[in-house]
DNA sequence: ATCGTTTGCACAAACGTTTGCTGTTGGTAA
DNA sequence: TTACCAACAGCAAACGTTTGTGCAAACGAT
């Protein structure tokens, strides 16, 4: 249209200095006015990349998912890339396929949270080898080839346990997820070393594992057994605890609760739950950040423990 | 390395009946030996197509999108091509940039629930220009251009309303958020549908727009008025509504609440909340699959509603 | 033995960009 | 004048796949 070189286009809409001001002008006019759109296909084709960011996640559960795919998104987003999104619906095979889709996207980066059956990651090194950066963030396993987003889920556990001590609670009970998860045997080791350290006897009974999102063992286990307070290890099991308590008549007067929570769910209960605080977006922020860098072939940090803080509300008496 | 030409093998991989059973077998073999992974840049440029489904979403917000895009990704994995995601968070500008990089990327097809600060739909006609198929979902605009997927908002707000005014109840709030979108207005009116037709008096008082996430106007129009129950058009109201009647202590002796839900918080509430059910997951599904019909060029009905029914538990005396 | 048809594969073009290289022009210094 | 350099833009190759076309070999029917 205006007898210049594609090549020269192309320059003109990249700034290049080869360019002169009144070619750039002609051409970027041009292309605004017809809504000229560079085929982005061809464009990661030609530079073997893809101004994609992989995100594999095991579910989409309501309170943590959403706020982490907020704070990956405003990274990757800002980085001029987009996410393209996947789930593993926790199976190991769905997982494996996944990554092997994004070689066949060459995408720029991923980052994932496991399948609660994945015990290894060496169906992940393929990535590796085809140069493309990987951070594992939220459920993780501690391998140390990949940069690894968590917080530190011992430390977490023990003091939302330490409080309730603290609180004179001595009846604890931990309440926790599927036992397999690397992320559920740190807190409830952080939980059962609270206890340890304040000798506070214990057994079996203390812990529950809750995997079928029903209240009915729960409400069995507080019956049998005389607690004076809860500790959860995340926001679904908050959500179960709390409307067992109020079936059974418990809270907030006669058993006290703390949770790890993301900090939204605390206040959308009443009493405001005390919680430690772990938030979603900060998470998601800082592992797209960390692949980012990556992907500029900048170093980040191995591991990156992502800070937690103590929220006290009205939920300990 | 077969001494086959590339575009033997392309047939080869895709079952072209030219291609010999034993010819194919050689090179899928091979493939598989050194773990070949088309590249997908170069075979959508080529094909002019992307195996992409742009999804837009206004925010992530916790209760409706986990479950809606779990059925946005069952239909989409299940038809060989992946979700490519995008905020637009709440912002029109970010909704029409979207949708220009939906051209960039060539997606097959877009679904998209709007900006509460969209009052028309020009914008993205520029899709139908390039003969990229739409759906809208959720927060829609009835403008007809699109096939459009909600619930019929104004029926499930009068059904909802109807229970509590059959059960006795008559002095009744009803909660809403926004009231710029198209689905509170709609709600709102069969609610207030719901009063008149069975000679309910009510004023500007029974009508409540809840949009900072908090409940303290709402506990101050509860002080103020004489309510006998709720009505709450969403999860997150349901949530912010049962806590400030737990806190006045209302709930479930003196208020009883019902609401139009996702199906899956009513449960985790104390009593369970009676509520119109709106599955998340089948709206996904549902306009997901008439995306894929439409670009497989097969036609589909244009505005489709997705059914609802009440379900009985127990936050009604 | 001849012709026509089918079978199975190779050849080459094309998709829209980017990028290394080449070439032209005009200016400046020797 | 010659030589050199800078500024600017065109040329052409390349990315990995798909697909229309061409062609040889094999086959079947006469």
């Amino acid at each position: 249209m205006l007898s210049i070189n594609p090549s020269t286009v192309s320059r003109a809409l990249s700034d290049h200095p080869d360019i002169k001001p009144e070619t750039k002008e002609k051409v970027k006019s041009a292309a605004l006015e017809f809504n000229y759109q560079p085929n982005l296909h061809a464009k990661y084709f030609r530079q073997k990349s893809s101004g994609l960011v992989a995100v594999i996640l095991p579910e989409f559960n309501m309170f943590f998912i959403p706020e982490l795919m907020d704070g990956i998104n405003s990274v990757v987003e800002a980085s001029g890339r987009s996410i393209i999104i996947f789930f593993s619906n926790n199976s190991l095979e769905k997982e494996k396929e996944i990554i092997n889709h994004c070689l066949c996207w060459v995408v720029d980066g991923v980052l994932i949270s496991l399948t609660e059956n994945t015990k290894n990651i060496d169906h992940i090194k393929i990535l590796k080898d085809a140069d493309i950066p990987v951070v594992l963030l939220d459920k993780v396993l501690y391998q140390n080839d990949f940069p690894t987003f968590t917080i530190d889920d011992h430390e977490a556990a023990n003091n939302a346990t330490s409080y309730l001590i603290k609180k004179h609670k001595t009846k604890i009970l931990g309440v926790f997820g599927n036992p397999n998860l690397e992320i559920t045997k740190k807190r409830r080791e952080g939980f059962l070393y609270a206890l340890d350290e304040n000798n506070i006897n214990h057994d079996e009974n203390n812990v529950i594992h809750i995997t079928d999102g029903k209240g009915e063992a729960l409400e069995e286990r507080i019956k049998e057994c005389d607690f004076d307070s809860i500790f959860t290890m995340s926001d679904e099991l908050l959500l179960i605890c709390y409307s067992s308590l109020l079936k059974l008549n418990l809270y907030p007067n006669l058993m006290s609760i703390v949770a790890i929570s993301d900090g939204k769910l605390p206040y959308s209960l009443y009493p405001n739950v005390t919680h430690v605080k772990h938030s979603g977006f900060m998470s998601g922020k800082l592992a797209a950040e960390s692949l980012i860098q990556l992907l500029l072939k900048k170093s980040t940090e191995n591991a990156m423990v992502i800070k937690t803080e103590l929220v006290i509300l009205n939920s300990v008496t």
